[in-house]
DNA sequence: TAACCTTGCTGCAACGTTGTACCAGTAAAT
DNA sequence: ATTTACTGGTACAACGTTGCAGCAAGGTTA
């Protein structure tokens, strides 16, 4: 501090021993490398190595040194004087829709479970769905200095985060499986939806049932149009017609993916689809939200569900088994593909040399509740 | 760097020319102060001070001229650097019980609104209401820096986590009211769960219903424990006697706070009050998925929701809305609790001097939907 | 005119960590 | 005896930011 000797005094000012602005810093832990080096009798760069660089790098009584040393003063990294200096950090960003759906509430749960286990951290963001605030938020991590990131998305094009891919974010897009103009380095982490939809409507095709519609919202989101595939697949397969198929694609076009409303949208539809001369008898829902707003439409309609009509959901969310009746689902396995995310981010970021694009598709299971039953018999 | 000339050579060492540690540290956006400086044409200080004295501190024109550089380099602080220097950084930690359970999802959707509009990040924790994982998380939370953390704890006691409060970390306990043993510095956010729990219970007591029952699972948190004086004090009110209200607090000792788990609580509750000699015509659940639990139970026992037995909730999850029947249930405001936990934590944690203890109770309110109806004639 | 104050800016050291470059000391090879 | 290699460490300069201390220049007061 007082390098030349004591500070030459100003003559023209005045002593002023009040500082306002003290940083008040409260230490992180108050114990720096530093001390531990010198409690152990080493340098710090010899503690540095025993926490970073290899630590065969020293005799193995020095190892024991620096790491009682550690025990006895509780030393934790300064994480941020760590960051600053190798530009790493252990924190990984999760973009939802939003939290508020439990099967995006029970997928963060999951990939924090997965991070935790490698001593990393999760930080979330709800996108809403709006491609603006994906961008922003992804922005935000990258000035944090976050380098990876799950994506939940859907969203057919990822134009709008691309510049940042390229910049270097490693991107692991969930619930969304490879499009023609994907960034080369992504990788996709998803449920097999064609398999999934297509197990949901043989289900129902083997109870008997051949007027079964399909309901979503808009299905301009990727994992909507495979669901949808796997849905007319499974119709074609027992030889129907899938362009006979009963599709009820609602939703305003503004506001195409509404998460939250999924029920009402289900709702609206059971109302519109049961009024219909060609009344389905089962009806296989884009998730388990809105096969529960179906549900409701359906007894909207003095039905019974799994009865008079049969209902298909997917997710398997907690209330799934917890409706009434409980429904029939396709269950995602959520904790593997939350897991898997989670692996493969860490080696796109620890990776200096990122591996080309590649998907993972993980199979889903039928969950056979009582929402369906045996196809009524026909009364015309 | 060379900044003795060419580094001396050692006469022993061959040259190694292949680096392979090289830091290839991404740069956070290219962009420093010092380059902003530059461009501004005055010194890295000032433009510091631009970012975070007063910039009252300079000309108009010295000013627009920062902002300027800044604008037109793109220019965003690194938060690493800042952290160091400072010991402050620009995130609050959130612990809830479980963030699959969607009461808590859509929480702290509001909270990381409200922090967000302060250019503040949300760290989401789940603490499986574990207070082992609480303390553990909360120091995990300190060491990186983070002097703010809301916990979503309901314990009575929160001894757990009282060393730190000690060392300074400014705690807002969300769902909780005051306890007598709680650190001097600590703000409790709640809804007023007495007052939701009189609603609630006054709602069946005006719809005619005498046999009440109260189901939680164990009694030992507190916000469960106000729910119940609310449901007693209604019935005293009534001039009724609490001592013969039926109360249904089951879950097993060893896990007594079991959130996914409310719904089968509940149900299993439905079971055996439905089963028992002095059946209620009404319930009031603890919370909004142990009434759907109870909901399901009733329609097990072949009783209709609403008609012969009445069900109150407490939260209004969105799902409230969504069952069959819709849920009555009491609303907590929660967009409101999230935004003033918020800002009670950021006062905390720019003051220096830490206000004494104080308590927010947010009023609830009822509302009444399909699942409550009048009390059935006594066929006795 | 001397003494002091105010304004508007800059210089500099530090925050805690890391990894490269270096270096003694010893062992092995020439 | 000399060269080379290996072992087990240390010294030091960054990383980007901040805020105190300092300092010219001009203004105000005595």
């Amino acid at each position: 501090m007082a390098r030349s000797g004591h500070p030459a005094v100003n003559p023209y000012t005045r002593i002023v021993p009040i500082r306002l602005n003290q940083p008040e810093k409260l230490d992180v832990s108050g114990v720096t490398i530093y001390q531990v080096a010198r409690e152990a009798g080493v340098s710090p760069s010899t503690v540095s190595n025993f926490l970073n660089g290899r630590p065969g790098r020293m005799l193995p009584q020095t190892r024991t040194r620096v790491a009682d040393a550690i025990d006895r003063l509780g030393y934790r990294p300064n994480r941020a004087a760590r960051q600053l200096r190798t530009g790493r950090i252990q924190v990984v960003g999760l973009v939802v829709p939003s939290v508020a759906n439990p099967f995006w509430g029970n997928f963060a749960r999951y990939l924090e479970r997965a991070a935790l286990a490698d001593g990393y951290h999760v930080l979330l963001c709800n996108s809403e769905r709006e491609p603006d605030r994906e961008r922003r938020y992804l922005e935000e991590l990258w000035a944090d200095g976050i380098r990876g990131v799950v994506l939940c998305s859907s969203l057919p094009s990822l134009n709008h985060v691309l510049p940042l891919v390229e910049a270097g974010l490693s991107l692991v897009a969930f619930d969304r499986t490879a499009q023609a103009g994907d960034p080369g380095t992504l990788v996709n982490i998803s449920v097999d939806n064609v398999v999934g939809a297509h197990l949901a409507t043989a289900h129902l095709l083997e109870l008997g049932h051949r007027r079964i519609a399909f309901v979503s919202g808009s299905l301009r989101s990727v994992n909507r149009r495979e669901r949808f595939r796997g849905f007319t697949d499974a119709l074609e397969q027992a030889g129907l017609d899938p362009a006979e198929a009963i599709v009820w694609s609602g939703g305003a076009e503004q506001e195409p993916y509404g998460d939250l409303d999924a029920a009402g949208l289900g709702r609206t539809a059971a109302h519109e689809l049961l009024q219909s001369d060609y009344r389905p008898t089962a009806i296989v829902a884009i998730n388990d939200m809105c096969a529960l707003g179906i549900s409701a439409g359906i007894r909207d309609a003095g039905l019974r569900v799994g009865e008079d009509v049969s209902v298909v959901g997917f997710d398997d969310i907690v209330l799934a088994d917890l409706a009434a009746p409980p429904l029939t689902t396709v269950r995602q396995p959520i904790g593997d593909m939350a897991a898997a995310a989670f692996r493969h981010l860490l080696s796109r970021i620890d990776e200096a040399e990122a591996s080309p694009s590649q998907s993972l598709l993980l199979r889903p299971e039928l969950v056979v509740r009582a929402s369906t039953g045996p196809a009524p018999e026909p009364r015309e």
